[in-house]
DNA sequence: AAACAATTTGCAATATATTGCAATATTTGA
DNA sequence: TCAAATATTGCAATATATTGCAAATTGTTT
């Protein structure tokens, strides 16, 4: 029997029972409990069901589609996720700006950090679903469509309620003396509220964005706490956030 | 044999048993299994199955994706839907509500209808990307994530802040002099405050419900404005709401 | 805390895929 | 038609995937 045919009984019984379990599908299909527990992996992964504890339930239906949205090319980005990641422990309250760098740190979160996020990102908020220990909070707004993040003043006005210990802020342009710019007017705002209440502030930028400066104006620069790049960050170019008191790792 | 004919072979096989393997199409077809392999591999190039370990499926086998899954116990719901979607034109400020039959609404809509929707579910929001001419206000507070709403009085000032047209309930139990009651203590003091600051008031409810009660009180039956059901409405059933004022449908 | 059930991990046995190659069949072009 | 080029086929060696088992770990219940 194929492995796919198999994928089809537990999908089938799934619709019609609302649950399966390890015991009774191996039965069924004559497979250990192993291939059985391998194959509603898989079926998890592709969104198709939830693994619970001793056998699968359907999928709650929602936005699951975040998920594939995950560009594979960018091995920079996951790069400065990695490094990102260690700034992250247990009970913090973090905020996640949108944006492609957070998401990958999201993504690669341990899933049993426990910590509160903050965000207006729905990807964000999406991929922690599966974080039993992440209490997420979410900023109401009006929702840009593109981006899929929350913006406006009842967006700012929910991060003004926080005092949160780490922001993670995505992809923005640095400069030494223009300070943190970004390419929309909106979200620029928003990442505005978002610094104003936060004790250390981790921008995630590639090293091309440093020394570049855009549109819309975020903070100055000296508000950093660190510069999280994919390179070592010893370079000529980095050394003059590193004499502004920036760590640049 | 010509190739072309195993390939006629392996698709009308295909078709019948929904699956081939690769023994048995090298018994049936007289040739190796590398060959079989490879017709399998080239009718895989052409799209017109599926190659997978030992054998081949179809191309998009059995219930799959999400839009299919509207299926076992959703039919009613649908049809409560199209029901709803009458009530709602162009320029309205609609509130939806979490739960299915508001999502089953907000898929069924027309994509270029113009709606301002205030929301706490991530699947509506999530669903409404593709409406260009709709505006998603969604509400801010703690995520819920079994079933993906924001709950809380975070939410709650959000939606104490507009005036809608119409409110979309999603199943809750109605009984005559209970009231409108929910399973959940925090999603029913959400609704509590959409009800409040809505015009018009649609509840979503499959006969079953009428005139049962849950454990979290929402609000009075006779602020209702309408039913909607799965059937005709016109049985005893529905006439005390009837007599009430309200209309069923 | 003990007892039990489920999961994870590493491993070995088996099944299937891939690749390169040689033998045969088929097509092409003069 | 014939010879050369091309495609197809089967085979063998090697690589990869799948499966079931067992030990170690984690989660749940009593």
């Amino acid at each position: 029997m194929l492995k796919e045919e198999r994928f089809q009984v537990i999908l089938n019984q799934l619709n019609t029972d609302q649950k399966v379990q390890l015991a009774g599908l191996s039965n069924i299909l004559q497979v250990s409990e192993d291939t059985v527990r391998r194959d509603i992996k898989e079926l998890a992964e592709q969104g198709l069901l939830k693994s619970v504890r001793g056998g699968a339930i359907p999928h709650s239906p929602g936005p699951h589609h975040f998920k594939d949205r995950i560009g594979y090319g960018n091995e920079k980005k996951q790069i400065i996720a990695n490094k990102a990641l260690g700034f992250l422990k247990d009970d913090q309250v973090v905020i996640f700006d949108g944006g492609t760098s957070p998401l990958l740190i999201a993504q690669s979160l341990p899933k049993d950090i426990r910590l509160t996020v903050v965000t207006n990102s729905f990807p964000i908020a999406s991929i922690l679903e599966e974080h039993e220990k992440v209490e997420v909070l979410f900023a109401g707004g009006r929702l840009m469509k593109k981006s899929f993040v929350t913006v406006g003043s009842d967006t700012m006005h929910f991060f003004a309620k926080f005092r949160a210990d780490i922001c993670l802020m995505g992809i923005c342009s640095i400069h030494p003396e223009l300070g943190v710019t970004g390419p929309d007017y909106e979200e620029s705002e928003v990442k505005k509220a978002m610094v104003d209440v936060s004790k250390e502030i981790i921008a995630l930028s590639t090293v091309e964005k440093l020394g570049t400066a855009e549109g819309f104006y975020v903070c100055p620069t000296d508000q950093l706490t660190t510069i999280v790049t994919d390179q070592t960050g010893d370079s000529d170019d980095c050394k003059v956030y590193r004499d502004m008191g920036i760590h640049v790792i």
